[in-house]
DNA sequence: GCCCTATATGCGTCAACGCGAATGTAGACA
DNA sequence: TGTCTACATTCGCGTTGACGCATATAGGGC
């Protein structure tokens, strides 16, 4: 197969599951640790794991290892047409309402490990937006 | 699950096959038949027309028939939220060399039933783009 | 060394896809 | 009515993926 319709492959096939979606669109916010992540989102620790590992071998997060912890955070696209879809698939993400949802629990539980900046403003999409993250 | 998020995830799920996101990519230009569709891809015709199925029941395209030929077209995303993130898609999938390559043996085969026009310019996403559809 | 916590990974099961091959259906035309 | 063309669908098989459950690994503190 092409090798630039392999990689957006690897892209889309990485965003065809709603719990990816939910931790992309907490990780479009900062780096966020594991177990904030499966308390967040309410989905079992194995559960959240496996969907990292899989984020990870395509290459979308990467990890920092903190002692215990592992902070994920989104990998920069490497070419400007994958930037240009990612900016706009995390943006289309940030208006989920759910998403909003898990980002107000997320800040809740942050103070440790957590190094979560408000969700960037939304401005473009005039859409009812979730008011992303401000309890 | 949330409907917000099962909807994005219809269509995630919809792009996450090469075969269909080569499709949108012609399907991008306008509107074309089935027979074109899988001549220019070069996929059998029982193959294009499932994944033609799969985008139509994710809502992404839509059919017109004329006499013996069903021509699809892509759907206007319903919301901003979609129309957004569905236009960064069609973007970078018209970047793609494959889908220049696929546009250039369309345009070899239009006259019957294709009313395809040239691809609209990309300007955006300074990279080396594959000069679409002007063989 | 032991134990605890955070994370990752096997294993088994079930459902969803992807595809080729064959077949079905519907419209046009004689 | 028969036939041809364009398209859709069914069947069968192999692969991938999502998930729960259990277990492994790895680092920190004692």
């Amino acid at each position: 197969m092409d090798k630039q319709l392999r990689s957006l492959d690897r892209v889309f096939k990485a965003l065809a599951d709603p719990s990816r979606v939910r931790i992309l669109g907490l990780l479009s916010a900062g780096e966020i640790c594991v177990c904030h992540l499966h308390e967040s989102l309410k989905l079992s620790q194995p559960l959240v794991s496996r969907h990292l590992a899989y984020l990870r071998r395509a290459g979308l997060v990467e990890t920092r290892k903190d002692g215990l912890w592992v902070h994920y955070r989104l990998v920069p696209a490497q070419d400007a047409v994958t930037r240009t879809l990612l900016d706009a698939v995390y943006h289309c993400v940030g208006h989920l309402l759910i998403v909003g949802q898990d980002g107000r629990r997320l800040q809740k539980k942050t103070g440790c490990c957590a190094t979560t900046q408000p969700a960037p403003a939304l401005s473009c999409c005039s859409q009812p937006a979730p008011s992303p993250a401000h309890n």
